[in-house]
DNA sequence: CTGAAAGCGCTTACAG
DNA sequence: CTGAAAGCGCTTACAG
């Protein structure tokens, strides 16, 4: 280790620019409450030395960190790489850092060391990325007086809230299917509660099954099981492409072609859906638009207190080639 | 706003079991230094308190941040995900949190910036995603003495670096398809360097045509061309199962089967790989593996200041569908 | 083993 | 507009 800091400090560019570290400070924070000499001395300084902040000092004795917390159940979940660079970079632009924690399942010690994490950084604002965090979480949140968001279907009692669209692409996929004359409906999806969302959106009587599904295997199980009912659906809803794609081989290994005999319809438009053969129709969240908004919101209630305005999620159908008219 | 700060401190733990600052701090941080008794009455004070830490004070005085910088290129590349939420996890096993960056570009003020969050927040080592990042920093960071890694194939001139798997996944592909008796083949990658790569595992003059491509749409036009020559090759090596996708919609499109006409191959078992029809024969890499040797490597680094030990990325060829031996 | 004290690098009332 | 001073919440030599 050398024995010179590795870093300048605020002292060393004040004593450079002849002046002290208040004004240094000022200079570098509100440039108006300084005179245009001074400041040009100190930025001159600052610059000529190489100097960089050292943002935990800058933390404790502002009271603030510039932090925005995210948690997360995976960052493997689907568009969620999309929805945080966006975050990122705008909360960049706005001098916000962002410190990401992973925390194993929905309780327990490893979400309280999470929210400590978060907490003892002095995040400002909080995201948090999965529903079941967030409902276990809302309590302390609400009695620490904490802007959060929850990236969820629900709004979870009043709490900022995005919605993941997820319900109102049901009714789209729905209204689609329904048009093209499909009358027996299959769900795949990864909850109950969204499942039942799906089913809201169709009328009464029309489901021939759904299928809570955790993963593409159970997926593929799950539309087996779809093909092998008596009155089997003529449509199928997944709600992740993965799933669609999954159900597509089931019907493929099982020669019921895609869409003549069976149409499918994936949520996402991740990468791969386009280029599967057959290309999955698909309904398209703007990832980017989600994350923008992430940081609008939190900057608003941030800056001025007030909660931002209502957001709905961009979605939209994209039919492609694994949906088509119900067979007669 | 409440007028009684939101967070317990340690003066007040200490008060409340009747000891110092100082004890408390050595109770919380170092428990052999102070006697059982103390330590019980200061440990049961802050939990009575629900006492969290103030990182930035603590960063201040320790003169350390606990904090490890990621800077990524953007988080959705493939793998990354995984890597990171493994590494986040086992960072945070040590005590460790992440901060994470994602510059715009290779270079310029958005990196410049990035950078300077990333010291300014007290990062104790790097983990640099992107390749071009590495070689952009590499000089500052040396000049630092920072722990880095980058996660590139090549090692950028000795620092701590973990393979991508790349190179080593080309040398299995090239064997597996020359051993099925292809004799001409298409490499389609993102880069340069990557294609050259793959002719390197290859015997001299087999090669039919190179595509360096940066999305799917680039990959299926380059799969498009491969097609149209005349030695058309009956292999075709991607270095993303992206592009090998692309690459079967494309052949599937012209009539050319795959793979009794053409064998594609992949790279990365992407979640839709073994899902797709036909199924994707691809390389497998060990994310979560990848993720935890970042972490060892740091922690080693910072705890020790021994570099660790070399690491090979776990890599293994899964054969499924879009292979078969050359067609005569 | 324990405590009083100094100090980490900043920001921000408070005077002038 | 500018500066001297206090203080943010911790940790860590330094004495005892």
């Amino acid at each position: 280790m050398p024995d010179r800091p590795l870093s300048v400090t605020l002292r060393e560019v004040a004593r450079a620019a002849g002046v002290s570290t208040a004004s240094a400070s000022r200079a570098l924070a509100h440039s108006d409450r300084v005179s245009v000499e001074l400041r040009g001395r100190i930025l001159a300084a600052a610059e000529r030395l190489g100097y960089a902040p050292n943002f935990a000092a800058r933390s404790l004795a502002a009271r603030r960190s510039g932090l925005i917390g995210v948690m997360v159940n995976t960052l493997a979940e689907p568009h969620l790489a999309d929805t945080l660079t966006a975050l990122e970079r705008r909360l960049a632009a706005a001098g916000y850092g962002l410190v990401i924690v992973a925390p194993q399942g929905a309780s327990g010690p490893s979400l309280t060391r999470a929210l400590q994490q978060l907490l003892g950084r002095g995040a400002e604002g909080l995201v948090l990325a999965d529903t079941a965090h967030a409902r276990e979480l809302s309590p302390v949140l609400r009695a620490r007086r904490l802007p959060w968001i929850a990236m969820a279907d629900d709004a979870l009692g009043g709490e900022l809230a995005i919605d993941g669209g997820r319900r109102r692409g049901a009714e789209l996929a729905c209204r689609y299917l329904l048009d093209l004359g499909h009358r027996r409906f299959g769900v795949i999806a990864c909850d109950a509660a969204t499942a039942a969302g799906v089913v809201d959106a169709l009328p009464g009587g029309v489901v021939a099954g759904t299928a809570p599904v955790q993963d593409g295997d159970a997926a593929q199980a799950a539309m087996q099981r779809l093909l092998d009912q008596q009155d089997r659906p003529t449509a199928v809803i997944c709600d992740r492409d993965l799933y669609a794609l999954a159900a597509v081989r089931a019907c493929l290994g099982q020669g019921v072609s895609v869409p003549s005999a069976v149409s499918i319809i994936g949520f996402g438009d991740a990468d791969f859906a386009r280029r599967a053969v057959p290309a999955l129709t698909t309904l398209r969240i703007a990832s980017a638009a989600v994350g923008e908004h992430l940081a609008a919101s939190l900057l608003a209630c941030l800056e001025h207190g007030t909660p931002p305005p209502g957001f709905v999620t961009p979605i939209k159908l994209v039919v492609r080639e694994s949906t088509g008219p119900a067979p007669r």
